[in-house]
This record gives structure tokens, C-alpha cells and sequence, in this order.
DNA sequence: CCCTGATTCGC
DNA sequence: GCGAATCAGG
């Protein structure tokens, strides 16, 4: 497999959203962990919630430590926004609850998002059209079944040996 | 031992 | 650019 444009779009979601590299890597599918975060070092993307702690994990070889410029200053945009759900609660005269005005033609925007929704981000979180998938699901869950998955991938077990 | 990301280097 | 190998650490 090649990192389509696509795929980058995929592995950046994930990253943002503190996926794993192997978790990546196995939603991906094709690629092995290694890959997933080799490509993320080459996006830039390296660097994400690290204690600072020394560069002293090296392997092989030991070049002299070069001054070593810290990551781009990316703004956390929708990663830093507390979901605030505010749910209705004995609004008799309330024409419709919000949740049944959501279109889900390319995810829902923040000012959509309710408890019923998916909140898997859609598109660039640094991006002003970014959205979440907002498929219903269950009030008080996070994600909807495909995305659950995506955040929570089943441990593949039975590995008898 | 399981996992995590980081780094180097051959391709 | 890509990713396996290898490393250090939790």
C-alpha cells in the first residue's frame, strides 16, 4: 500500500486524536506500525503530548545530538474543544430536539453536535469546515459502531501457541 | 512480556 | 519517501 492523500487524511485524524500508531496502522490495514509512525516523523507530526524527555533514545549509531528545534506550534483547534452537551430537559413546548435536525451529508458541524452524535472528527481539525461524523447513536456514547471500532479496535486475541 | 513512540539507515 | 530494525521506556 502507498500513503495516498486519503490515507494521510486518515493517519492525521487519528494522530490528532491520540490514536495509537499501531491502532493506526491496523485501521489502515497494509501497513505496520513502524510505517505508520515513520510516516508521521516525515509529516511532521512527531511530538505530540511528550514529557521532556532527553532525545537519548537513540539506536544503532550515536551522532552528536544536534540542537534540536521544536515541533511546529500547532494550534489544537477542535482537539482542545470541551463538548459541552446541552440537552433539553422537560421543554415541553421545544417544536423538535436538535438532534433530529441533523443531515448527515458531510458530518455535522459543533454547533450540531449533541450527546446523540458520533464525535469522530471529519476533516482537518486545524480547518475551519471541520466537523464530526455525527451518526446517531446512543445518548452517552462517543463514537458510532464503525468509528468505535476505528478508537477501540478489538484485541485480537487467540493466539495460541 | 505486553505495549508505546523515536531514531537510524538500507532500499 | 518508505519502512524494518532497533532502541528506550511505561
Amino acid at each position: 500500500m502507498s500513503w495516498t492523500d486519503e490515507r494521510i487524511e486518515v493517519l492525521r485524524k487519528m494522530w490528532a486524536e491520540g490514536m495509537s500508531a499501531s491502532q493506526i496502522a491496523s485501521s489502515l490495514g497494509g501497513v505496520t506500525r513502524n510505517a505508520v509512525i515513520g510516516k508521521i516523523h516525515r509529516l511532521g507530526l512527531s511530538g505530540r503530548v511528550k514529557a521532556p524527555q532527553a532525545r537519548a533514545t537513540r539506536a544503532r549509531s550515536a551522532p552528536p545530538p544536534v540542537a534540536k528545534p521544536a515541533a511546529a506550534p500547532r494550534v489544537m483547534a477542535a482537539g482542545a474543544v470541551a463538548v459541552k452537551v446541552v440537552e433539553e430537559p422537560e421543554m415541553e413546548t421545544a417544536p423538535r430536539p436538535v438532534a433530529e435536525v441533523v443531515h448527515l451529508t458531510d458530518g455535522i458541524t459543533l454547533m450540531e453536535l449533541s450527546s446523540a452524535h458520533c464525535r469522530w472528527p471529519v476533516g482537518d481539525p486545524s480547518s475551519a469546515d471541520f466537523r464530526f461524523c455525527g451518526a446517531r447513536v446512543a445518548v452517552g456514547e462517543t463514537y458510532c459502531s464503525a468509528h468505535c471500532e476505528q478508537a477501540f479496535p478489538s484485541r485480537r486475541s487467540t493466539k495460541s501457541n
